[in-house]
RNA sequence: CGGGGCGUAGCGCAGCCUGGUAGCGCACCUGCCUUGGGCGCAGGGGGUCGUUGGUUCAAAUCCAAUCGCCCCGACCA
């Protein structure tokens, strides 16, 4: 690493400490230097997102849309073989609708974008801009249900909803998102549990073997539940910084939405049941998680089953007739890996050196470079650099006789090493405290898993006296072999009171 | 909504205190030269200084109002 030329120099008598990070300056803030500013530079740099005219919008932009569609891709795969289809249900709700469960007014009243005017004129009814579907969903199944023949209904949609949010983040939490939600109306109460785990292991399975993300799935606290939800089951992942950060949601909504709009079905014995409804999501949130969990001080690192580009062929040549021959070798290559069925990108760019393309593609996180040069083109060999070991560690030479297997081969082990880099980093930042104190230090660089008396005011005061939020109570333990089984009993971490149960807390996104 | 910061070229910033010709770095365009870790040289284009009003012969600069954005809290996927 050397030329800093283009650095942008401190000016007299200015304090270096405030000095706000340019845009311009080759090297990004580090991420112990400020994580929250890494975070934002990788997001504008690797052109995944820009901000848009409106505050808390955000513009996703072409790099950032195709790792979404990976992760859509993914997902719907999933969905679509565990019986679900998709459709898609109105943004616009009417206000009344939103009105129907109260517990669900209550916690999305303050967040709700509502259209007053249509046409010019002042509509009868104002309309919300949907913040969630379980509403103009449920008015749509009061309809379609009849039968316990009509029943399971599994239905999902990818859309997007706005949520008036005070505080917002590029992927984190923007004022509008793009997610899936998936609605689900069962003859029975254990119909729709099982749905609702089923679809907690889905999640997880996708975090762990697509996104290499290591997530804890679990209960949420009364408090920290979905508003008209009678439980909520989440995926809490930690963050480069030790913070956590909620994956994904599954809710079993219980008979709440099936009373308040009255979705009814006749059963086998010709009496009339209200249904048991789920829902569940997961939100562009998750290429945040995926950036805060997987990068590095150079960038991006994308887990090779979600990169839009799996491999980047950097062309290295002087004089034209190496030109010719270097490209033709590349573009033979190319050929070859597509056919094998990886994602390529060959950078064809004119006028910029290798050591700026070596660079730029870090910053994008393509988890393997292949350099070719005719040192190479003479040897029938390349240089292939993994993305997640920098500097020479991580560069081999490679015949290319066998090139498509020995890519493929490498990308499965980067996929891997990943993941486990990801969860030997949060094991070593989750600790079991003895006390309170400890607690408190615990919460300060990650999680911190202890006996809780499953009391909210406990809860609540954690909360102002540590930043940390209940995040989950660990479910079935196979679900994540580094969380012992919370079986036995002990004493609330803070009152001391008896508690059988023990809780993820930490501080979150 | 409370606290802090900032609006000057595409981006990052200086200039403002002490009013008088619009400035720097990067990016961009053209040409040459280069290319195995962020090349170099030469030339060039681009700004009603967030908006509105006031003071003044004269406002990026002084005064007032207003709008917006970012960061830190409370709320949340």
């Amino acid at each position: 690493m050397r030329g800093r030329a283009g650095r942008v120099c401190v000016w007299p008598g200015s304090p270096e400490e405030s000095l706000p990070r340019a845009m311009t300056e080759r090297k990004l803030t580090t991420r112990a230097e400020d994580f929250s500013e890494w975070y934002n530079q990788v997001v504008l740099r690797a052109e995944l997102a820009d901000y848009a005219p409106v505050r808390g919008c955000m513009i996703v932009r072409p790099y950032g849309w195709a790792l979404w569609e990976a992760i859509m891709a993914a997902l719907d795969k999933r969905f679509k073989a565990t019986g679900h289809v998709n459709a898609a249900f109105p943004l616009l709700i009417p206000r009344s609708f939103i009105e129907k469960e109260k517990s669900h007014v209550a916690g999305f009243s303050p967040e709700l974008a509502v259209v007053t005017h249509g046409g010019g004129e002042e509509l009868e009814e104002p309309l919300v801009i949907r913040p969630t579907s379980e509403t103009i969903i449920g008015h749509s199944y009061a309809k379609w249900i009849e039968s316990y023949r009509d029943l399971p209904l599994l239905i999902n949609q990818w859309n997007s909803v706005v949520r008036w949010e005070l505080r917002t983040r590029l992927f984190v939490r923007t004022l509008e998102f793009f997610w899936q939600e998936g609605h689900t109306a069962h003859a029975t109460a254990e119909e729709a549990q099982a749905e609702t785990l089923q679809m907690v292991e889905v999640y997880a399975d996708f975090a762990r073997n697509e996104a290499a993300v290591p997530v804890i799935p679990g209960r949420k606290s009364e408090a920290e539940k979905f508003a008209g939800a009678e439980v909520t089951y989440a995926l809490e992942a930690m963050m480069g910084d030790g913070k956590a950060l909620q994956f994904s949601t599954s809710h079993n909504l219980g008979q709440k939405f099936a009373k308040a709009f009255e979705i009814k079905y006749l059963d086998k014995q010709g009496a009339l049941q209200h249904c048991w409804t789920t829902s569940w999501g997961l939100s562009t949130r998750v290429v945040g998680a995926i950036i805060m969990v997987h990068g590095d001080d150079q960038g991006l690192i994308l887990p090779p089953r979600l990169a839009p580009y799996q491999l980047v062929i950097v062309p290295i040549f002087k004089t034209d007739e190496e030109k010719t021959q270097v490209f033709e070798n590349a573009r033979q290559l190319s050929r070859r890996l597509v056919d094998a069925g990886i994602r390529v990108k060959m950078d064809e760019r004119e006028g910029l050196s290798p050591g700026f393309k070596f660079n730029d593609w870090e910053m994008r996180g393509v988890p393997l470079r292949l350099e070719l040069g005719p040192k190479d083109v003479a040897k029938a060999s390349v240089v292939l650099a993994r993305r997640d070991q920098p500097g020479k560690e991580g560069k081999a030479f490679v015949p290319q006789q066998g090139i498509d297997v020995a890519v493929a081969q490498l990308l499965g082990e980067i996929q891997e090493s990943l993941y486990g880099r990801a969860l030997r980093f949060r094991q070593a930042r989750t600790v079991e405290p003895r006390d309170y104190q400890e607690f408190s230090k615990a919460v300060e660089r990650g999680f911190a898993f202890c006996w809780w008396c499953g009391r909210s005011e406990c809860e609540e005061k954690i909360k102002e006296e540590t930043k940390a939020t209940m995040r989950c109570i660990p479910l079935d333990p196979t679900l994540d072999r580094t969380v012992a089984p919370a079986a036995g009993s002990g004493e609330c971490v803070y009152c001391g009171q008896p508690a059988r149960e023990k809780a993820i807390f930490a501080r979150a996104y």
